[in-house]
DNA sequence: AATAAATTCGAACCGTGGTTCAAAACGAAA
DNA sequence: TTTCGTTTTGAACCACGGTTCGAATTTATT
């Protein structure tokens, strides 16, 4: 907490004022993290001119930005261990109904015959999977950004469901309507990871 | 530490007796656990029968064989930033040799035309986070066993890769040989997965 | 059986990090 | 300017967990 508390510019005992305990900060950036992907989770669903391979290839996408592009998105699925049952039951909750938004699409996938699908919680969690790893890895000083990781994040893990791969094409991009999924209000980082597209 | 002392039915000061610290008892077990994935890689390396796509997925079945069944698996990928900096790198530089084995595999079938990657470098992140992950949720008392996760994860993120799903067909699975890879030892084990299975 | 080596134990040390709290400082309102 | 509410501080408490170590016990060797 002291840490913290320096890196915040101030004293241990200023950051005890806002918070009564580790696990009530370590709770609350989680639940910010979280509100951030079930917002993300809302927009995607809002979008009913895509098919389930378009949502969920903007889940994908959308999951990978959030964890690795601002603070405190890493937090969203990591440490949850850490915390006391009380807070944890919360935080896993968010967690579980997020992931059902995950499975709901992958199973309208299935039903329209998009998905091929063995086992519609495990294929969800290896993606969930794969995008929540990237916390560990991810550094913003690395050869890409957030965003190119997560598109081809997003290309592999849906095709990896696909039932034709061979006629697939990723849904098209509006960067502008990114950014207010992402609720990325610096114009500048999107025009860079545009620029590093092309 | 008195807690695992406590595990092994013994007391925390005959724990120090063989292990002179935290960290020398944890990045021990990291290293029995990397090395269960590095005999796995070079088992799936001297099958020479198969193409880059039956390797990587005894890869990927392999990995979270070795990372769910027994312990010290989960440690592989797992608590390395807990680790001071002189274990810490020994540690790190095998995993990157772990994971540059992963990657060949990958290059290889892009060579061979059998994969199609933007960057090979993310791709194989995915697959390995994937499979990573599987610590975090992945329990022995779940519905469906580390083998039958691990070969869907396979079997799903493979074909994420391939540059003709339609016509992909899983590689056959012995058994056998497979025990001989994960160095499982126990073929009541073996034997429920195949039952599981059918 | 005696001796040496190995293993185990129990109690204690101590640094770290979570937490507390009275007092000081600051900002807002009257 | 004074008063009140809010914020910040610095020092200290204390539990926890990593670690130590002399003594006791067990095992192996002669």
């Amino acid at each position: 907490m002291r840490e913290v508390a320096a890196a915040c510019g101030m004293t241990v005992g200023n950051l005890y004022y806002y918070f009564a305990s580790k696990d009530e900060l370590l709770a609350f950036c989680q639940e910010a993290a979280m509100g951030r992907l079930h917002h993300l989770a809302h927009c995607v669903e809002l979008r009913n001119d895509l098919d389930a391979d378009g949502q969920l290839f903007f889940l994908v996408l959308g999951h990978v930005v959030c964890l690795n592009e601002a603070f405190p998105g890493s937090l969203a699925h990591t440490q949850i261990e850490d915390l006391p049952a009380a807070w944890r039951d919360r935080i896993v909750s968010a967690r579980d109904l997020y992931e059902a938004q995950w499975r709901a699409v992958v199973g309208r996938g299935v039903e329209r015959g998009l998905f091929e699908v063995a086992d519609e919680k495990v294929a969800t969690m290896a993606m969930l999977g794969a995008a929540n790893w990237t916390v560990k890895w991810y550094r913003p000083d690395g050869e890409r950004s957030a965003y190119e990781v997560g598109e081809q994040f997003a290309r592999q893990l849906v095709r990896g469901l696909l039932t034709d791969a061979a006629q697939w094409q990723p849904p098209t991009i509006d960067v502008d309507e990114l950014n207010r999924i992402f609720d990325r209000d610096d114009s500048v980082a999107s025009h860079a990871a545009l620029a590093k597209r092309n």
